[in-house]
DNA sequence: ACAGTAACCTGTTTGC
DNA sequence: TGCAAACAGGTTACTG
């Protein structure tokens, strides 16, 4: 579910409930999720203040004074903030519990995951080698183009490992390539310099405009109030097969590149 | 080091 | 209509 822009518009929604507020509560019904909830969360959380909440890549980072949560949306997951008296439904499986409000995580898949680290979570082993933020300055088409140098894999799947670069999903991945006119399959070390500064502007551009807009809503990704993200009409090519492409009107091609469905127009794109 | 594949899970859509 | 297969926004671990 949760690309970048879903991940940010649910920081930004549930800061404003969560941000000063101390956890009176943690209530874990399932803990089977993508890594077992730590056994000793509620010890550690309960009674703690959240003094922030940072993302790093699609990881949310709630500050306390003894360590920090750790949250991961995998494909399916989404955070709410419900009044504490509301009953949990299926595949609500934790609450952390405020004075009268309550952040509510509910995941049908389990692949996302929930953790805890005393250390910087910065330094945790899953963050640790990530890439750089695409909205950062340090992410530019230099840095594409050098890091592609010599490999032969497509762009499309080079453009989706965080190792490269963070934030970047099946759905932008495919819009920022179509508006760079580049061809999801092209080998990634057999693009230009000049062509990789237009990639990286496209996915800078595209990740702002969908966190604008609160993010992408195609089945059940929600914002912390349940209402849906708006980017899904801005897209161009994503879930378009067949449908004219917006440019040059040619049908928009769909293909499985790295076991992904990839939208793409064969004429605007090389 | 790299590239390709399987795996984790449930719900919905597609196709015979 | 019914059932099985395919597919869904992510990411790690394993294989060769």
């Amino acid at each position: 579910m949760p690309e970048l822009p879903e991940v940010e518009t649910t920081r930004r929604g549930i800061t404003p409930y969560v941000k000063k507020q101390r956890v009176d509560n943690v209530v874990v019904r399932q803990a089977s999720l993508r890594w077992p909830v730590p056994r000793n969360l509620k010890r550690n959380l309960q009674d703690q203040t959240i003094k922030d909440i940072q993302r790093r890549a699609k990881y949310l980072l709630f500050v306390t004074e003894t360590g920090h949560l750790i949250i991961h949306l995998g494909m399916s997951g989404s955070l709410r903030m419900v009044d504490n008296k509301i009953a949990a439904n299926k595949h609500d499986h934790v609450d952390i519990v405020f004075n009268n409000k309550t952040l509510r995580f509910h995941d049908p898949r389990r692949f996302g995951s929930i953790l805890w680290t005393k250390q910087n979570p910065l330094q945790h082993k899953l963050l640790k080698s990530l890439g750089p933020e695409p909205l950062s300055d340090e992410f530019t088409g230099t840095y594409l183009h050098q890091i592609s140098q010599g490999k032969k894999l497509n762009v499309k799947t080079f453009i989706m490992n965080s190792h490269i670069v963070v934030g970047v999903g099946n759905i932008y991945a495919s819009e920022s390539l179509f508006l760079s006119g580049i061809h999801p399959q092209r080998a990634a070390g057999r693009i230009s310099l000049r062509r990789y500064d237009i990639l990286a502007e496209n996915i800078k551009q595209v990740l702002s405009d969908a966190i604008e807009l609160g993010g992408t809503t195609l089945r059940d990704f929600v914002r912390e109030d349940g209402k849906p993200g708006y980017f899904a009409n801005k897209l161009n090519v994503y879930k378009q097969a067949g449908m004219p492409c917006p440019a040059c009107s040619s049908p928009i091609k769909v293909r499985s590149i790295s076991q992904r469905s990839s939208f793409f127009c064969a004429q605007c794109q090389h």
